[in-house]
DNA sequence: CGTCTGTCTTGACGTTCGTCGAATCAGAGA
DNA sequence: TCTCTGATTCGACGAACGTCAAGACAGACG
């Protein structure tokens, strides 16, 4: 077993959950929760927000790790270490080809946390 | 001045931000990204995941304290600190009336965070 | 006034996070 | 093969987080 394959993500949102009454709706179970946070957590940091919107408003709807990287203050290692928090809260794909390695959005787990988060336009008034 | 009149939210995310295009359309800058994370990362724990939701669905749009601490096997001075962190979000608003401490969601904001997660239905195909 | 109930603050604890430098792995090319 | 470049992993550090017990505050009711 190669030693560095940890490319996929660690938990797959897109079989399980049936994706999400808004959550101003009805009450979120604790295991929804439980699958759900670990998502808005790893957006909950400035760097990985951007990387994040990066990867999935990218030309072609994906980015490489090479393009991202000088895009911030931080070194390689700490962008290589956010690019794995989105990839295990399953946020993000990556895939090596030849010497680069490309990070690509899952639209389906962003579609279901924006449904979770979505509010009637005329809520309260 | 009250000593304890630490209920109003930290900051105001109803004013200055211009409503967020969808993450997946355009790059989020560094400022917005740095003001919006904590919205998020304030919505990355499984308690306040559901605290939110129970505020945000509750009958009349609003929850007491007395309500929410006993709907978990934690302390109440542990969920009091979660509130203060949703409080300090802007996620939520609290109100003091009598005895009790109603809180009261905020649709504003959320409507911000899912129109920034917002995806096109059939985005990538 | 005193007391009771509900909520928040404080202080402490162990854990997790964000960051870096150094080392390692993967692939391309000489 | 050896070397070079891009990306990840490892190990360490200080900062922030989640939790609790103890204490303080606010309002209601005798």
């Amino acid at each position: 077993m190669s030693k560095q394959a940890g490319l996929l993500p660690a938990i797959d949102l897109t079989a399980d959950t049936p994706c999400c009454p808004p959550l101003a709706q009805s009450r979120v179970p604790a295991q929804t929760a439980a699958v759900l946070a670990p998502a808005f957590k790893a957006l909950g940091d400035p760097v990985r927000l951007q990387l994040m919107s990066m990867i999935a408003s990218a030309k072609g709807g994906e980015a490489c790790v090479c393009d991202l990287t000088p895009a911030f203050d931080l070194t390689g290692p700490t962008i290589s270490h956010h690019l794995k928090t989105l990839r295990e809260a399953g946020l993000v794909d990556a895939e090596r080809r030849g010497t680069w390695v490309y990070y690509r959005a899952r639209p389906a787990i962003l579609r279901q946390l924006a449904g979770l988060l979505s509010v009637e336009p005329a809520a309260v008034a």
